[in-house]
DNA sequence: CAAGAGATCATCT
DNA sequence: GATGATCTCTTGA
């Protein structure tokens, strides 16, 4: 019923993987316990002209992950607290990722509530920086693959993907980009799902 | 409810 | 030396 995603899907143009990427379930394996949530929001860093991304401008130690192939997770540190996942899109020489932002709770919901210190299943994944904490993603992570058989963290898909309809919006916390940059509509998310960071 | 401040460190200048 | 793809807590209407 479910299906790890191939490598080949992470090589589609940015804007289309962070579309398809909702709906789908991020799953992450610590030893025997497993946790998963169904992704209910992303944002596209599309490019080295982008000024909102982290590889605008020049290739550096932190944002060469973006610059190499597709489905390879990249995760950093930010306000020197809280992590943010995202996986690495199209080619090679091409700088592009989807940043994950929000997860619906779906199983290891309990794990989840003592990680986060949290008991509200609102309060567990809505938000790039609490799924990171609920699914306990850091460091150890950055530049792993998300395609290969045993791995740690990754994204399947259920055969019925359900319906719902797709909003977009300008991305969060940008807006030190420029007008332009900031208010590019490439943040996506579920329409009325309650996990959503933000309205 | 909204607005504001503080936390805290890897990364880049 | 400055700052950020965030979150939480406090204050006040």
């Amino acid at each position: 019923m479910f299906k790890k995603l191939p490598r080949k899907f992470y090589y589609q143009p940015t804007l289309k993987v962070a579309q398809q990427l909702l709906g789908k379930y991020l799953v992450r394996r610590i030893g025997q316990q497993k946790i998963v949530g169904r992704i209910v929001e992303t944002e596209a860093y599309l490019g080295h002209q982008d000024r909102a991304s982290h590889a605008f401008g020049k290739i550096t130690a932190r944002n060469e992950i973006m610059f190499g192939s597709a489905g390879f997770w990249y995760v950093y540190l930010i306000y020197g607290i809280f992590y943010c996942l995202n996986i690495v899109t199209q080619r090679k020489g091409f700088p592009s990722a989807v940043l994950i932002r929000a997860l619906e709770p779906i199983e290891g919901i309990e794990t989840m509530k003592r990680l986060r210190k949290k008991s509200d299943l609102r309060d567990l994944s809505s938000g790039p920086g609490k799924l990171c904490q609920a699914l306990k993603i850091d460091r150890s992570l950055n530049k792993t693959k998300a395609f290969v058989r045993n791995c740690y963290l990754w994204i399947e898909e259920k055969k019925e993907a359900g319906d719902f309809k797709i909003g977009a919006s300008k991305r969060i916390g940008v807006d030190y980009a420029g007008p332009y940059w900031a208010s590019r509509p490439w943040r996506f998310y579920i329409k009325d799902n309650q996990f959503v960071s933000k309205k």
